[in-house]
DNA sequence: CCGAATTGTCGCAATTTTGTCGCAAATCCA
DNA sequence: TGGATTTGCGACAAAATTGCGACAATTCGG
């Protein structure tokens, strides 16, 4: 059976959560603390880790940090409102998914069903192009890492925005794959204030501006998103 | 066009709030009481509910419950408290958000497009289970990968419009099945099916072109719609 | 508190897509 | 075969989407 770790400190939230993944079938695992989360992950090898953003011992960013040296288990963030700046860095470490606080249970359980229905299909496919967050990606003469938070052109560092290093981060991750804008916005910007579709738009084009010539790898997807043109 | 359903018994905050949806480009529709909240969800469909937690005649929370057992619109509501107890039932029930009066209507407006954006996430998601929308699909030297939102001919890629792309699609996820128009009109041109059977055949029409030879592949099943051959 | 960097918004032009119409061609049915 | 339907298809206009510059709001150091 599908089974996933939560960790919550927040008791009573963790007990909504709790149930209603219990109710769509999975089993379910709870810990309270970041090093309770390691421990429990090593011993029962869950399918999928709900991830509190803050938590007692060890907090949430070194926690995924430390999973992703272990496993490549697919984890599901939990954030408060407005800690934009540590959502970038969370991307950047290899969450695979967020979540902002308040959320809906229904939507949990469908970000949580999507996840594993990726994870399911990354197993099948046995695509090694899934990075995990921490190695180096390049394309061609582009190469970005993401520990260093550094991406370079020949050798030349790029001086790229917070945002605008995230998409590329995330572009990078899945060439190739077409990103929605609506996708973009609730992973890359994810508060949920901001942001029209012309906020992605004018993204897009900023970087493609610092990218030179490999810009026209970024292709537009009409009436959907975005792409990167995997290297032929 | 989008419809939003606001209920809402204090007069002169709803004016206020109606103004602003409107003055945002949606369409807009008021009640001030709980049971006729229901009969214009049911009667109506909106899009998006914002709902008041304090109604006359039946409570915002009951609202939402009965809302949920018919259907997966998406809830803001509305509250004077900030308890976290009513937080946690509410995310139970099964709101979406929440705003604590007094709020901006910026705000207001930013998370009802937020709201909404997401719906339509989850929809495609859903969407996609249902589907398969996750894997490569293929006919003869024709390809057609839903994650890359790429067709291939002969490796080459195809340029698709979004109308071609999803029929394409839709064809290859069940080769040998006949369409009828009206099934089309509903499935790819969902609620804007303002066009005629004619816009059917002219979709068909460019995308047999586009796919060259194989475009005859495409069958036309007279008096009712359309066939992709299968595979020998 | 000031300047620089970042980012959201707006407007307009350019591009692409899509619905409609008219008529020819094909199909069906008696 | 003949007439009534239905479909194929080119052309055009309307609509939708995107590119991109300019500007404003915001943030962050110093």
């Amino acid at each position: 059976m599908t089974t996933i770790l939560l960790v919550e400190d927040e008791r009573d939230l963790a007990q909504v959560i709790l149930r209603e993944l219990d109710a769509a079938g999975y089993r379910t695992l709870h810990v309270v603390d970041g090093l309770a989360a390691l421990e429990s992950h090593a011993c029962e090898q869950p399918d999928l880790v709900i991830l509190d953003w803050m938590l007692p011992r060890l907090d949430g960013l070194e926690v995924l940090r430390r999973l992703r040296k272990s496993a490549p288990t697919p984890v599901l963030m939990l954030t408060a409102r407005s800690e934009e700046t540590d959502r970038i860095v969370g991307l950047e470490v290899g969450a695979d998914d967020y979540l902002t606080k308040p959320f809906s249970m229904r939507e949990l359980v469908a970000r949580v069903r999507a996840l594993l229905r990726r994870a399911e299909l990354i197993r099948q496919t046995l695509n090694a192009d899934r990075s995990d967050g921490v190695e180096v990606l390049a394309r061609g003469a582009l190469q970005l890492d993401p520990q260093a938070h550094v991406a370079r052109l020949d050798t030349e560092p790029l001086d790229l925005s917070p945002t605008e290093f995230a998409l590329l981060h995330l572009l990078l991750r899945s060439p190739g794959r077409a990103f929605s804008r609506a996708y973009l916005l609730d992973t890359i910007w994810r508060e949920s204030y901001v942001g029209g579709d012309r906020s992605v738009d004018n993204a897009v084009l900023r970087l493609r501006k610092k990218l030179g010539p490999l810009g026209e790898a970024i292709e537009t997807v009409w009436g959907v998103g975005y792409r990167l043109r995997p290297e032929r």
